[in-house]
DNA sequence: GATAGATTTTGAATCATTCTAAACACCAAC
DNA sequence: GTTGGTGTTTAGAATGATTCAAAATCTATC
């Protein structure tokens, strides 16, 4: 069920990879060609689950290890970004979040109108939203105290 | 330290509550009064350290069932709303995420880059950002297998 | 003041993720 | 071909946020 790689894919990844002096291995090859396989966005024990078809030796460990390796040399992205605490805020008025990366606060942005219809305008066809979250991450310069709602 | 509540604020938790035939107890009150004497999106736990300075008896599980019951009755939203499994895609085009909330299913749409820069248009000076991300929830109507990277 | 329903409490359970230490693989130098 | 070093994998324990379950407490109503 699992494709091996193409050549210009193991390229792709032994390029990533040299980078940080680090090396194609038959687990990451496999991880690699799971996330390719399937673009569903498969979570940590779903790739798990489908790599192990292939390498039944497989540790979940490993299935960490890559991934992290993979989003570290940005031939990944994680969806669910925000894996710290919950947090909550009270202000209800369409908002995103600036997370500064330096202070780990949370700052409130505001936004306008035009902008969510901007954003619902690109949804193809059929797709209704609900809600919409957007967030920033980021530093802020010479930020002198701005509200952090 | 913890303010009580103004009348308005009580009045507009006691409403809030009412429409799932819930009250306002003294716990809920004070989560709620924490939550806006101070709107730095507290986590859990830093909710409870502060409410329990006014209220020392107070449980973390209590914590939790106001906040619960708070984001259902729409008096408060979580900034972290994803708290499933982290998700990893491949794909490395700007692009947002929608989530289909009654399949499950992630799907990805292309971020054109006039809508990039209109949100970067929003960030107040001095906000430097590395990283947006951008999440839609809602459900797909007549979905005719759209793309699911 | 008894009963029913919602709420809170405590502590145990769960689940994703991270950590730790040991085993392994590979390669270069000897 | 053995030795040493570096990076990788493995298994299992540890952590930490969150949820669950069951008993205790409240509140309103009869």
């Amino acid at each position: 069920m699992i494709q091996n790689l193409s050549e210009h894919q193991r390229e792709q990844l032994q390029e990533a990879l040299a980078h940080g002096g680090q090396k194609v291995t038959p687990q990451r090859e496999i991880v690699y060609s799971v996330l390719l396989a399937k673009r569903d966005h498969p979570t940590v024990d779903e790739v798990f689950n489908r790599a192990r078809e292939s390498m039944p030796g497989l540790s979940l460990a490993t299935v960490y290890n890559c991934l992290e390796t993979f989003v570290g040399c940005g031939l990944v992205r994680q969806v669910n970004h925000e894996r710290e605490s919950t947090r909550y805020c009270p202000n209800l008025a369409p908002h995103a979040h600036f997370r500064d990366e330096s202070t780990g606060r949370v700052h409130d942005i505001e936004l306008p109108e035009h902008v969510l219809s901007t954003l619902r305008s690109i949804l193809p066809n059929g797709f209704e939203t609900d809600s919409i979250e957007i967030s920033f991450h980021g530093h802020t310069k010479n930020s002198r105290n701005h509200n952090s709602n």
